[in-house]
Parts: structure tokens; C-alpha cells; sequence
DNA sequence: GCCGAACCGTAACGTACGGTACGGTAACGG
DNA sequence: CCGTTACCGTACCGTACGTTACGGTTCGGC
């Protein structure tokens, strides 16, 4: 078996989401964790130290350093998933909850230590070379939220509680009204206070923000 | 002279934003140049050979590779101080004018290559070590443009156009209409298709909904 | 005209790290 | 019992790069 597996089309290297061995898994939880850690800075020897194998096994597996951090990246890209939720003929109050429960998962997400590590490699490795990460990330993040949220907001449309006319610009003012500029922030290491009550109240406040933007009838008088 | 300036509180370590040579400012715009181009991948002797200049001046200048870094961001913030605009009780108009130049303006800047190249330096060194760049590019982007917003916005209260409780609260709202999802887009290697034209028409998007959930009195139909 | 400071160019050093090679071991199938 | 496979541990190689050292040149001041 020659040593090249990286450029004959070989499995190891490609690595999908899927077909993954549990040692595999275990040893991208690793590099996960050691992301958060220190960041990019992580060797291979340090990665094959903390996974108890040997550097051979993670070449093999995985090609080279950047096929390991692609693969780290899918893989923790890939335990996201969520269920979608698609409702047929929501009323307003549902509408409002499913809204805010996206706003809050999603302030989540972009909160976690793991999303930060992710999205800071991706964000490194995004000017040079294989740009996979950049594109992985916001594939799982950003349009999976955007995939998730359309049905929700064509579904409200429907209803007659939202008008607008391109849902995909409807969805980014969402987005801009829930993470405003806490994104960037936490990325360049500041700490804009996200704690769960913040988390809340944000949730809360963007989904009110954006249903009076877009919301058809419902214009309360309060805000 | 002893080599070691960096812990001595020498000068050279601690470059302030001023008190630069112009043959110093000549380096560093070099650096900003290699910085946009190959990302933090660059080396010291690649900027040296850039710069016509030796190795041993880098280093005498500021200290080590971090600190050329930290000198090369400090100097572009400084590039970026633009003259504040306070009026004192503007009408609606102009009101809406001045917000609409600082989306604009916010808007050219992320969509910068410098803007785009400083922030992943700053954002690959935001986990390691001394953490000044992320904290100086916050403070010269995001805390700037809410310095520079923030008597806009106090001057359209007084005058009853604008009413909202919290400066602070308000500005994010304003940041997070008119950056959306630009900025994360673009550091991770994704084109938003930010042209001229797109961004005259975010800025004014962005200003009419601001207006729409901050505006006091004024809530045109049209929307 | 001489001295020292500042600087250039380049060579050299040390080291960290990506990647490879190899010997050893445990499991397993025949 | 033996060959194969998969893996561990470790030693090793090559190189890139941060950092330092040093000889040579320019230039301002005395």
C-alpha cells in the first residue's frame, strides 16, 4: 500500500461527516477541545498525545494537519444538525415562539467556546491556500440557520402575519437584529456579557424588533 | 545598548501610534500591504526584503514579530480617525443623511481588504498570548463608529426624532441593520457581493428601518 | 578627516513542527 | 502457529522561520 493515499483518491482522506470510526470521533473530539484551548496553535504531536495514538494513525487517517482540522470542522459541523420545524398554518403566538427560540438558539451557538474555536480557525485559514473551512463553516452556521428559518418565515407569510417580499433578505435583517455585533466581538476576544438572561432578553427583543419591521397587521403601539 | 528593549520599557517596544518616523510609517503601510496579500503568513524577512530595510531594524524598531504586528494595527487605527460630526439640532433630513453616511462608511470599511486582513490577524491572535489586537481593532472599529454615532443619535432625540431609552442599545440595533451578516461573511473567505451600488442601497435599507423602530413621531406608510 | 550612530545585507543559530520510517505488540483469521 | 492488519511509541529528517551576529556603508557632527 503506498504512503500517498492524499492525492489517489484515497477514503482516509476525503473523509466524510459520516463513516467515521468511534476512535476517529474520539480523536476529532480531541482536536476539538484542544481548538478551544489554544487555538490554531495545536501540533500534531500535541493532538497524538491527547488522543493517546500515534502520529502515523492520524496521518493515515486523515491525510495531513489541514485534512484533520477539515474534518474537525465537518464533524463538529455535523453533530449540529438539528430537526427541522416546519409548520403548516402557525398563529402569531407560535410564529413569535418559533422565532425567538431560533434567535436564542442561534445567540447560543455563536456564544459557545466551540463555535468561537471553529469559527477563529476558519476565519484564520480563510485568506490562504484550501479555503474549505471558511466556506464549511458558514455552510453549517450561518445558511443552515438561514435553511431552517425559511420555511418558518415563508409559513408566516402564509398566515398573514409577515410581509415581505424576499425571504432571504427578511432572514438576514433577523439575523443582524439577533446578533448585532456580538459575533465579531466575541471572535477579536472581547465579551459582550452574554449570559442566559441576556440571551433571553436579546431573543425577545429581536423577534419584537423584527415583527415590527416586518409584520403585516401587528404593529403594537408600546414599541 | 543592550539588545533586550522589550522588557527594559525601552521605546522602541511600546511604539506609540505617533511618534513614528516616516521611514517606520513607510514599513508598516508595507506590512499592511503584505498583510492584505498573504494574510499573517508573512515573515520577517519577507518584510525586510519589502521594505528595503534590514532584519536587525525590524527588530531594533519594534521588538519582535508581535510587536511589528501590534505597531503595524495601532498605525492603520490611527489612519482611520475621521473628524466627528456633531450637530446640534439637526431636522429630519439631514438626520437622515448623517445616518446613512456613517452605514456607508461602516459598510466601505468591513468590505476593506485592510479592514478584512487586519481583523483575521486580529481575530487568529484573539486566543493566544497578548491579546492587544483584538482589543485595539475593536476599539478603533466598532467602539469608534459608536463614539462618532452616538451624539448623531442623542442630537436626533433632542430634537424628537428619535426616541429610545439607551444610546448604547440603540447603536447595536443600527450596527446590527447595517452589517447583517457582512462582516463574518467576509472574514470567512465568503463575497456578500458588496458593490457600490449594493451598499448605497444597505445604507439607506438600513437608516429607513432604524428609523422605523426608532423613529419618534415619524412612521412613514410606505414601509 | 575622523568617530560613532544608524542602517543594510547576509550569514548563521536554534528550534519547533510537519511529515516519515521503523521496531514492537496485540488481535485476528486461517 | 504463522501471516496480516492496525496500531502505538519514538526516533528521525527536512525545512521554515524567528532571532541574533557581524562586516560593510552612509552620514551627521566635531
Amino acid at each position: 500500500m503506498e504512503t500517498d493515499v492524499s492525492q489517489s483518491g484515497g477514503e482516509a482522506q476525503n473523509a466524510q461527516p459520516e463513516a467515521l470510526t468511534d476512535r476517529q470521533k474520539d480523536v476529532l473530539d480531541t482536536v476539538l477541545r484542544l481548538l478551544v484551548e489554544e487555538g490554531d496553535h495545536l501540533s500534531m504531536t500535541t493532538v497524538a498525545r491527547r488522543a493517546s495514538c500515534s502520529k502515523e494513525t492520524l496521518y493515515k487517517w486523515f491525510g495531513d494537519r489541514d485534512g484533520l482540522l477539515t474534518a474537525t470542522v465537518r464533524w463538529q459541523a455535523s453533530k449540529v444538525r438539528v430537526t427541522p420545524v416546519d409548520q403548516g398554518n402557525p398563529d402569531l403566538i407560535s410564529l413569535v415562539e418559533s422565532l425567538e427560540g431560533y434567535a436564542r438558539d442561534w445567540l447560543k451557538v455563536i456564544a459557545s467556546d466551540t463555535s468561537i474555536a471553529l469559527n477563529r480557525v476558519a476565519v484564520s485559514h480563510a485568506g490562504s491556500g484550501k479555503d474549505n473551512l471558511g466556506a464549511i463553516v458558514l455552510e453549517n452556521g450561518r445558511f443552515a440557520l438561514a435553511k431552517r428559518l425559511k420555511p418558518v418565515l415563508d409559513a408566516g407569510k402564509r398566515a398573514g402575519h409577515l410581509a415581505f417580499e424576499d425571504a432571504e433578505t427578511a432572514f438576514r435583517t433577523f439575523f443582524g437584529l439577533v446578533a448585532r455585533d456580538v459575533q465579531i466581538r466575541l471572535l477579536l476576544g472581547d465579551w459582550p456579557g452574554l449570559t442566559e438572561a441576556a440571551i433571553e432578553a436579546d431573543a425577545a427583543r429581536a423577534t419584537q424588533q423584527f415583527l415590527a419591521l416586518y409584520g403585516a397587521k401587528t404593529r403594537p403601539e408600546g414599541l
